[in-house]
RNA sequence: GGGCCGGUAGAUCAGCGGAAGAUCGCCUGCUUUGCAAGCAGGAAGCCCUGGGUUCAAAUCCCAGCCGGUCCA
C-alpha cells in the first residue's frame, strides 16, 4: 500500500485522532436512523447530533470518523454541479473529529495544524486560514500559538464562517483551512483571493466551534461545555496529497473512469463534453452503490426517488456517450473494488447492487422509449405546421407525465433543428410545484388546527388483556371545536386522563369499544394519536358526558385479541422473510387489523410459490413451539446494540419498548402482542402483490380467520363434489373439459345461426321491392342478438348486390333495428338517415355511418308496423 | 400527500359512441433454401373491475384497482 493511497489517507486521519484519545466510530448508515427530517446523512456530525444536544450520552468524549454522506436535496444540494465542476459529488466521505464538551478551540486548531502539516506533510506556505470576523480568540490562536502571519488569516462574515444546526439550537463560529493550488485551472484568470470560486483555492477542513445556544428570540447563550465538530472533505484532501488537479484524477475515481472508458470505448480527456458525462457516471454510480448497499432501493418518493433520479441521470449520460445497452450496473459493481478496504459491506452487497441498478436501467429504457415515440410524434406535427418551436407546455408534458429527462429533450430538440420554449416550461413546472406545496401546507394547517384543542400526553394502560378501566374525561371535541359536554346522537372526540384504548401506531389500527357511565353509553369507533394525546372517535348512544366525568372504558376485547395475534404474527413474518429471502428485506409499511395483516417490504422480485410456502412454514413453526413473548423497556442504544430491529427514518424516544420472541425475533415496537406465540393458532398468507418497483406486499390471516378460510375452501370443494358429482381430484380436468366443450358448442351455435339465416334468405329476399329504382328490403326476424342480426343483414346485402336492407327484431322487451346500405347507394341515401326516420316509430333513436346504422326502440308491438312503413319512408326521403 | 398519463390479441400499440384492428410473434401450406425472406390461409380478446348516461359504451361520466411519471 503506497503511503498516498486513499485508503492510507483515511487511515492516517483516523489513527492520528485515535493517538490523541479519540474513539474511532464507524460511519453511520447513509440512511439516517432516528431522524425523519433528514433524507440522507450529509455531515460527519449526523450520528452525534443528539450527543451535541445533550440528549444522549456516550462512553467517550472524543470521537473521530469517516462518514458516508450524500448531498442531493435541500439546503446542501450539489446535484446539478456534479460532473461540470470537478469538486462536487453526490456521494462523498467526510473525515471528522469531535469533542463533546471536552477540548475546545485551542486543541482543535492545534490538532488540525499538526495533522495537516506534519502527518500529511502539506507545505504551510500553501495553507490559508479563515475565521469568523468577531472571533478574536481563534484569530489569536492561529497567529500567536501556531505562528501564522496575520495576512494569511482572513476574517469573513456570518454566511461563510458561522455555523448553526438550525434556526435554534447549538451554533458557533468556525474556522476553515484552505489550500492554494498556486494558479487557477481557468485560463487568463485574473489574480484572486481565497474567496474566489475559480478552482485555485480549496477549502479542505472546516472546524466548527459550538459555543452558543440560540433561543427562539435569536439570543445567543453561551453553552456550559462548548464542543468541537470538524469536517474534512476526503476526496479533496486525497486530490491534494496525491498531487492531482481534480478529484477525478485520484485513485477513488480513476478506476471507475477507466472502466467507463473501456466499456464506451472513449478516452477520458479527449473531449470536454464526454468528460463531463463520464464524471457524472462515475460519481452517480458510486452514490447509487452506497445507497443501495445501505438498503435503499429506487422508488417514487423520498429517498427512493432521489436514488432513481441519480441512476437515470447516469443512464442519460451513458446515452450521450453513445452506449445503448445497460452498463451503469457494471460501474456500480466496480465501486466495490475501489472501496472494499474501507467498506467491506460493499463486497457482500455487490450482486444486489448490480441487480437493482440493472433492473432500474431496464425499466428506464422502457419509459424512455415511450417518451421518445411521443416526442417524435410531436416533432412531426410541429414541423408539418412549419414551426420550429416545441411549446413549453408540451415539453413539460413530456417531462412531467412521460418522464423524459429535460437534458434529453434539449438535446433532441437541437438535433431536430428546433428550439424549446424554456419560459413556458418553467411556468408549467412552477405551477406544478405550487400545487404540491399548497396541498402540503393545507394538510399541515389542518393538522395544526386539529391539534390545537389538546395538550400533554395520554398514558396508555392497555397492554395485555384489559378489564374496564375507570378514567376521567379531560376534553371533548365536536366538529373540531372544544365543548364541555357531548350528548346522545352526537359524534365527536373524547380525551381521557389515561386510556386502555390503543391508538393507531406502528401499523396497528386503533382500538374500538365502549365508554359507559350511569345511563350513558358511548361507542368508540376508532382511536388515534393527535400529537402525543390519545383521542377517541366516539358516538354517544345514550345519555351524555361532561368534561371531568368518570367513565368506564372497555376495549372490544374480541377484536383486540385478534389484532394482537396479527401483530405478533407480523413480527414473525418480518423475521421469516429475512431468513428466507435474505437480509436485504426491510419493512416498508405495515397494517395490523383484527381481521388481517398486511406487510410491505423491500424485495426485487415476486415471491415464488415455494418461497411463500417456506415463509409460512417458518412462521407456523414458531407458533407451534408456543414461545413466551417478552416485552421490556430499555435505552434506545442498548436496544439497538442487542440487535433489535428498528425502522430507518422513524423517530424513537430515548426509552424504547422492545418486543421479543426469544430465539427468533426482536423489534422496537409499541404495539400489543399475545403472551405466547401459540395463541396465534395458525398463520396463512393469502395474497401477494407489488406496491412499487422493489416493494412487495403480502397479506396474511391468523387464528379463527385462517381457520374460517380453510373451512370455506373445504366446503366449496365438498359442494362441488357432491352437487356436481365430480371427485375432488378430477375437478381441474373436468372444468377444463367443460370449458372446451362450451367453446365448441358456442361456435356450433354461431355457425348454425348463420346457416339458418342463410337458408331463410331466399324467402326474405322475395320481399324485395323497388323504390325509385333502388332495391329495398325490410323484414322482421324472430328474436336474435345484435351481432347475429347484423351478420344476417350483411349476408342479405351481399345477395342483394346493391340496395337497402332493414331488419328489425324484438329483444328483451325492446327493439333492435339495423339498416345496411350498399356503397353505391349510400351516397344518395345514407343508412343513418333511414334509421333516424324509422326508430321513432318504435319509441327509440339511432344513428350510424352511411353504410351501417343501428337503432333501438322500447315498443316491440310497433315493430311490424314500423317495418312495413319503411318502404314509404324511404320513398319519401328519396323523393324529398 | 397532490397533479398528469395509461390499462384493447402472447408482445407493442391504433381505434375513442354505431360490424374489435395493425405490426411483430405463433400455427398450417406453398414458394424459395442467404441475412429482418416472400405468398396464401389460420388460431389467438370478460377491450382492468364495478356503477351510471344512452336505443346503443372498448369509446362518455363517476368510483375503485393496477402500472407509469413529475412535484412536495
Amino acid at each position: 500500500m503506497s503511503l498516498l493511497s486513499s485508503d492510507a489517507i483515511r487511515e492516517t486521519f483516523l489513527r492520528f485522532f485515535e493517538r490523541h484519545g479519540h474513539k474511532i466510530v464507524p460511519s453511520g448508515s447513509l440512511i439516517p436512523f432516528n431522524d425523519p427530517t433528514l433524507l440522507f446523512a450529509n455531515a460527519g456530525m449526523n450520528q452525534f447530533k443528539d450527543v451535541f444536544l445533550g440528549k444522549e450520552k456516550r462512553p467517550y468524549k472524543r470521537a473521530t470518523s469517516s462518514q458516508k454522506c450524500m448531498r442531493v436535496s435541500g439546503k446542501h444540494n450539489d446535484f446539478k454541479d456534479v460532473g461540470h465542476s470537478t469538486r462536487h459529488h453526490t456521494f462523498f466521505e467526510m473525515l471528522g473529529n469531535f469533542s463533546f464538551g471536552d477540548y475546545f478551540k485551542e486543541d482543535a486548531i492545534a490538532f488540525a495544524w499538526e495533522l495537516v502539516t506534519r502527518d500529511f506533510g502539506l507545505d504551510p506556505g500553501k495553507l490559508w486560514i479563515t475565521v469568523y470576523q468577531e472571533d478574536d480568540e481563534a484569530w489569536n490562536i492561529w497567529n500567536r500559538r501556531i505562528g501564522l502571519p496575520a495576512e494569511k488569516i482572513v476574517r469573513l462574515g456570518e454566511s461563510d464562517n458561522f455555523w448553526a444546526m438550525g434556526d435554534t439550537g447549538p451554533c458557533g463560529p468556525c474556522s476553515e483551512i484552505h489550500y492554494d493550488f498556486g494558479r487557477s485551472p481557468l485560463e487568463n484568470h485574473p489574480a484572486c483571493d481565497l474567496t474566489c470560486s475559480c478552482g485555485r483555492w480549496v477549502e479542505i477542513w472546516n472546524l466548527v466551534f459550538m459555543q452558543y445556544n440560540r433561543d427562539g428570540e435569536g439570543n445567543m447563550v453561551p453553552l456550559p461545555s462548548p464542543s468541537i465538530d470538524t469536517g474534512m472533505g476526503f476526496e479533496r484532501i486525497t486530490t491534494i496529497l496525491q498531487g492531482k488537479v481534480t478529484n477525478y484524477d485520484t485513485d477513488l475515481f480513476r478506476p471507475l473512469l477507466d472502466e467507463i472508458s473501456r466499456i464506451c470505448n472513449i478516452e477520458y480527456g479527449a473531449n470536454p463534453n464526454d468528460d463531463v458525462s463520464m464524471r457524472i457516471i462515475a460519481d452517480h454510480s458510486r452514490a447509487a452503490a452506497f445507497v443501495i448497499a445501505d438498503g435503499q432501493y429506487p422508488g417514487n418518493d423520498k429517498r427512493g426517488y432521489v436514488l432513481r433520479k441519480i441512476l437515470r441521470r447516469a443512464v442519460v449520460h451513458g446515452k450521450k456517450l453513445r452506449v445503448e445497452e445497460p452498463f451503469i450496473y457494471r460501474i456500480a459493481a466496480a465501486v466495490a473494488d475501489v472501496m472494499k478496504n474501507a467498506y467491506p459491506d460493499l463486497v457482500s452487497g455487490r450482486d444486489a447492487v448490480a441487480r437493482v441498478v440493472k433492473q432500474e436501467e431496464e425499466t428506464f429504457a422502457e419509459t424512455l422509449g415511450q417518451g421518445l415515440r411521443d416526442f417524435y410524434d410531436r416533432v412531426k406535427r410541429i414541423q408539418s405546421a412549419s414551426s420550429r418551436v416545441l411549446p413549453g407546455e408540451e415539453a413539460f408534458y413530456l417531462y412531467d407525465t412521460r418522464g423524459l429527462p429535460l437534458e434529453i429533450i434539449e438535446d433532441l430538440v437541437q438535433e431536430n433543428g428546433m428550439t424549446v420554449d424554456v419560459e413556458g416550461f418553467n411556468r408549467s413546472l412552477e405551477a406544478q410545484r405550487e400545487r404540491s406545496r399548497q396541498d402540503y401546507h393545507s394538510a399541515k394547517v389542518r393538522e395544526e388546527v386539529a391539534e390545537a384543542g389538546f395538550e400533554g400526553k395520554t398514558p396508555f394502560v392497555g397492554y395485555g388483556y384489559s378489564v374496564p378501566v375507570t378514567c376521567a374525561v379531560r376534553a371533548i371535541l365536536v366538529e373540531d371545536r372544544k365543548k364541555d359536554a357531548i350528548e346522545a346522537g352526537e359524534k365527536g372526540e373524547i380525551v381521557l386522563d389515561t386510556t386502555p384504548f390503543y391508538a393507531e401506531a406502528g401499523g396497528q389500527v386503533g382500538d374500538t369499544g365502549y365508554m359507559s357511565k350511569n345511563g350513558t353509553r358511548i361507542r368508540v369507533a376508532d382511536t388515534q394519536y393527535r400529537g402525543t394525546v390519545i383521542s377517541h372517535r366516539v358516538e354517544v348512544l345514550s345519555g351524555s358526558v361532561r368534561t371531568g366525568d368518570q367513565v368506564q372504558a372497555a376495549v372490544d376485547l374480541e377484536k383486540r385479541l385478534q389484532t394482537m395475534k396479527n401483530h405478533t404474527a407480523t413480527h414473525l413474518l418480518h423475521e421469516a422473510l429475512k431468513r428466507v429471502l435474505g437480509p436485504h428485506v426491510k419493512q416498508a409499511g405495515s397494517l395490523v387489523a383484527p381481521d388481517r395483516l398486511r406487510f410491505d417490504f423491500t424485495h426485487y422480485a415476486p415471491l415464488t410459490p415455494g418461497e411463500i410456502r417456506k415463509v409460512e412454514q417458518e412462521v407456523n413453526e414458531q407458533i407451534w413451539q408456543d414461545i413466551h413473548v417478552k416485552t421490556h423497556i430499555m435505552e434506545l442504544d442498548q436496544a439497538l446494540e442487542s440487535g433489535a430491529v428498528a425502522l430507518f427514518g422513524e423517530k424513537y424516544m430515548d426509552q424504547v419498548r422492545v418486543v421479543e420472541v426469544p430465539g427468533y425475533s426482536k423489534e422496537l415496537c409499541g404495539g400489543t402482542h399475545v403472551p405466547s406465540t401459540g395463541t396465534i393458532g395458525i398463520f396463512k398468507i393469502v395474497s401477494q402483490e407489488s406496491v412499487a418497483s422493489g416493494v412487495r406486499r403480502l397479506e396474511a390471516i391468523t387464528g379463527p380467520a385462517a381457520l374460517e378460510r380453510f373451512r370455506a375452501g373445504e366446503e366449496l370443494l365438498d359442494f362441488v363434489q357432491s352437487e356436481y358429482k365430480i371427485p375432488r381430484q378430477d375437478i381441474p380436468s373436468t372444468l377444463e373439459r367443460l370449458q372446451l366443450q362450451i367453446k365448441e358448442l358456442q361456435r356450433q351455435v354461431g355457425d348454425l345461426r348463420v346457416q339458418t339465416a342463410r337458408s331463410g334468405i331466399d324467402q326474405i329476399l322475395a320481399k324485395t321491392r323497388e323504390v325509385a329504382g333502388i332495391k329495398v328490403l325490410a323484414h322482421e326476424v324472430p328474436e336474435m342478438d345484435r351481432a347475429s342480426i347484423r351478420a344476417l343483414a350483411d349476408e342479405i346485402r351481399q345477395k342483394l348486390g346493391s340496395g337497402i336492407v332493414i331488419l328489425g327484431t324484438p329483444q328483451d322487451g325492446k327493439v333492435a333495428l339495423v339498416c345496411m346500405v350498399t356503397a353505391d347507394v349510400s351516397r344518395r341515401i345514407p343508412a343513418g338517415r333511414i334509421i333516424k326516420a324509422i326508430a321513432p316509430l318504435v319509441g327509440g333513436a339511432g344513428g350510424g355511418k352511411p353504410e351501417l346504422a343501428e337503432a333501438g326502440g322500447k315498443d316491440p308491438s310497433k315493430l311490424a308496423d314500423a317495418i312495413s312503413r319503411s318502404y314509404s319512408i324511404i320513398e319519401s326521403i328519396l323523393g324529398a
